[in-house]
DNA sequence: CTCTAACATGAACATGAACTCCGGTTCCGA
DNA sequence: TCGGAACCGGAGTTCATGTTCATGTTAGAG
């Protein structure tokens, strides 16, 4: 995220804002695959301008990730003030998943390698990891999720619900398939 | 993967192999993010030779994909001769996702959102899905899987441990997880 | 109203990677 | 041994996309 420096023109907050917009939602479609004069164009700006604001494409992408984590945090804080455990824990988990499947970008961030990961800066700008943190430990302590749960199973189940987010809703069993568990009764 | 056709003068012959060779090699580390010079490179030839073997990249790519999915089909036809429903499941379950965990090309195919799918491929050239669907119905009707769980769901649970994949063993945690189920003893 | 610093524009440029092309080389049947 | 078809090499072409910058435009203080 790009420092929000006081005192813009008129004019020039008005654009940034456009390109946040127009970005955020070819983003949230097509993942970094978009390209900046197409950015440019969807804002009714040019490239130039996309430049005037954000260094390069990868700040571009940086702000609207930043974004999303932030509406990430607020739904972690929501999530948790649910009195039950497991209805907190599920509150967050969907929430989060359907937030993934809606944004291309966001999932691509979340499951590719890179280094830091987007995680990782997520937990030093926002509160986000601390609050999943409480959540799963409310509901471990419940016993509802079984005793060695941690806040980085948190984080592989969600990865891999996101890896079936290609087409339909295969992500909504594969998530039942981990909550239930797939064994069967047999001895 | 492109036809082999017969009689191929022995230098041909010989060079498409250290391309084959090289390109596994490659691709396994690194994906599809390698160049086709540094492929040529690595097996002591020219790009043109590449190029003379392979139409374009994709269809080399093809060919180490086929390659590694003729020995998935080997590796599930091993794995329904145990006698064990739990223990062919689980032989089949591990040797392919150990096999994508040392494939990061193979990884990528499965996870990608290709259209159509290399898993629709796979079914049309080897018989992979056919012994995949038979080892989970036996699983299923040795009362080991849940009653519901069908081929399609191994796909589900190997894409979410895919997912998992980078750096360490984080996958095999979550093999775990959804094996055993997430949930606690909390009434 | 005026003037200027801030801003916008988009054609031109830089980069990188897939792919082509043809002169030179090698295999192999006769 | 020899001819020529098959094959090889790798510099150069092409194409796609991120980024710059010289020129023109405007907001807004004075």
């Amino acid at each position: 995220m790009t420092a929000p420096e006081r005192s813009l023109r008129a004019d020039a907050r008005r654009n940034r804002e456009a390109v946040l917009d127009a970005a955020g939602e070819l983003f949230a479609q097509r993942g970094d695959a978009v390209q900046m004069d197409e950015i440019a164009e969807r804002a009714g700006l040019g490239v130039g301008t996309l430049y005037r604001h954000f260094a390069d494409k990868q700040a571009l992408l940086a702000a609207i990730i930043g974004r999303r984590f932030e509406a990430m945090t607020a739904l972690a804080r929501t999530a948790d003030e649910a009195e039950d455990p497991w209805m907190a824990f599920e509150t967050l988990l969907y929430g989060y998943l359907e937030s993934a499947q809606a944004d291309a970008a966001f999932r691509f961030a979340l499951l590719g390698p890179e280094e830091p990961s987007w995680s990782d800066i997520a937990a030093e700008k926002t509160d986000f990891a601390a609050i999943t943190e409480r959540i799963v430990r409310r509901a471990v302590d419940a016993g509802r999720l079984r005793a060695d749960f941690r806040a980085d199973d948190f984080i592989l189940i969600t990865r891999g619900a996101m890896a079936n987010m290609t087409g339909a809703d295969g992500w909504r069993r594969h998530v039942t398939l981990v909550l239930e568990g797939i064994r069967g009764p047999g001895r």
